[in-house]
DNA sequence: GATGGCGTTTGATAAATATCAAACCAACTC
DNA sequence: GAGTTGGTTTGATATTTATCAAACGCCATC
């Protein structure tokens, strides 16, 4: 077994690169802006890179933090956030292993308008400004790569705001779960975990734990998925597209006050 | 629904090129993203483009059609939109002289997510995708700007979802009208014209006409601004800005831990 | 000067969502 | 086991915003 284990290594080992990065290489690879790249590149920045272990709760950077640095995370969850002065936390985004965050800020020059917090324990690659803005000078296909995945960022923002512009709360919470199932096809069935406590997951869908807690046992109640703990099994998937289409769940039954 | 545009497009011969070349190049200098440009990557950008002439309600482009250009506005007013299948109307953003739209389809090659339509009569330059790339590959500064464009874009929506998140209907309508004052210190006074009908304010804060009627009356005796058809003149710009609960960022930066 | 259209305003009411308070529950510590 | 803690649920109520309907006002046109 020796012997195949040298095969298959020399296939993906870079002759010249240090050992030490070849998981900072694969990490790289995992997300998209790094995804299709020269390999001499993918080097150069896998050897510039930085590591960041977090703990749980473990801040990257703060909201008016100058930015210096991408992020990529290679394990664990991580969210960004804002708050208001009055201290409400409102998630922006939840992040997870293949995730890249703080280009906007770093290649703006402006200040962060998040706060990148870790939820989990976290180990992150951390690349800085010089070493970014050297590849994309260098590397044409890099810079077309890299103006994709912006690109590609405005649009997912874009649809993004759809969720907000037009759906309940019933109806985000469905596409939401409707998202997750789509990605978590590791567990066959159509079961998914919710990735982090309710109360960030309600905050990130723009209400609050108490409505979100009402709309999951809303959608339960009308069979569409079952809730246990941060299981959700999803029963009825075709109306749970209808429900995360635009479909109003206008039960008017019960519920005297 | 307005589907009758009236499209018209010129070309010109090379001859002319230098004289007719003028005002387009100048229009692009408006452009963020055209802003510093070598002359020579501006002047071929300038003679690809084609110009585009809209009556009120014409359209640029609908929602789900691919995108093929980068559209300039020269001159007028466009609204992006989304429609839910029910018919409601959402303005994602109001569009002036200066501004540039489609860029994010156009490089990741989805199709549009929004529906571009004119409210005024309007002349935008159009470029189109090859010319776009061209000058990418070709003119390294462009490339950077193009990413620190794109970045900004990311950067400018980030903010306005903060906004939406946690604005209630009379701070959004206070900030609408703050953002407004910046722009339009043309009029000296603290005087702002609403740039397009109300309704279409309304929808792009997120909010019914009526809505806003009642906000703005709201403002209005609350002695912030006083309003008189499409003008809107601020009284109490401190109590404004109050109003519009800006956050500030703060200066106070997080390390990892 | 009447007519009609369109955008806006006003009023009454309903729906969606937030807030506040308390109970609940599971995991962890002493 | 008893107590503690942090997250979740439940209930009662308040607030915010939407909906529906009607009136209003301004222009343009006949």
């Amino acid at each position: 077994m020796v012997f195949i284990n040298q095969r298959v290594e020399r296939r993906f080992s870079i002759e010249i690169m240090d050992i030490k990065l070849q998981p900072r290489a694969a990490t790289l690879v995992r997300a998209p802006a790094f995804a299709h790249l020269t390999t001499k590149t993918l080097q150069q920045l896998a050897a510039t890179a930085t590591e960041l272990t977090l703990k749980p709760g473990g801040l990257v950077f703060a909201r008016g933090a100058p930015a210096t640095d991408l992020y990529v995370i290679a394990t664990g969850h991580l969210v960004l956030s804002m708050q208001s002065p009055q201290g409400a936390e409102h998630v922006i985004e939840l992040m997870q292993p293949g995730d890249s965050f703080g280009e906007a800020a770093l290649l703006t020059g402006h200040a962060h308008l998040v706060t990148a917090a870790a939820v989990t324990a976290c180990d992150l690659l951390r690349i800085d400004r010089r070493s970014l803005i050297n590849a994309i000078t260098h590397d044409r296909e890099f810079a077309l790569n890299v103006i994709a995945t912006l690109s590609e960022q405005i649009y997912r923002q874009t649809g993004a705001l759809e969720n907000l512009l037009f759906l309940r709360a019933s109806g985000r919470v469905a596409r939401f779960i409707f998202a997750r199932l789509k990605l978590d096809d590791t567990i066959a069935g159509h079961r998914v975990a919710l990735p982090v406590r309710k109360g960030l997951i309600a905050s990130h869908l723009n209400m609050t734990q108490e409505h979100f807690s009402r709309t999951l046992h809303e959608l339960s109640s009308a069979g569409l998925i079952r809730v246990d703990g941060v299981m959700v099994d999803v029963i009825d998937i075709e109306k749970l597209r209808d429900a995360a289409g635009l479909l109003r769940i206008s039960e008017n039954a019960g519920q005297a006050s």
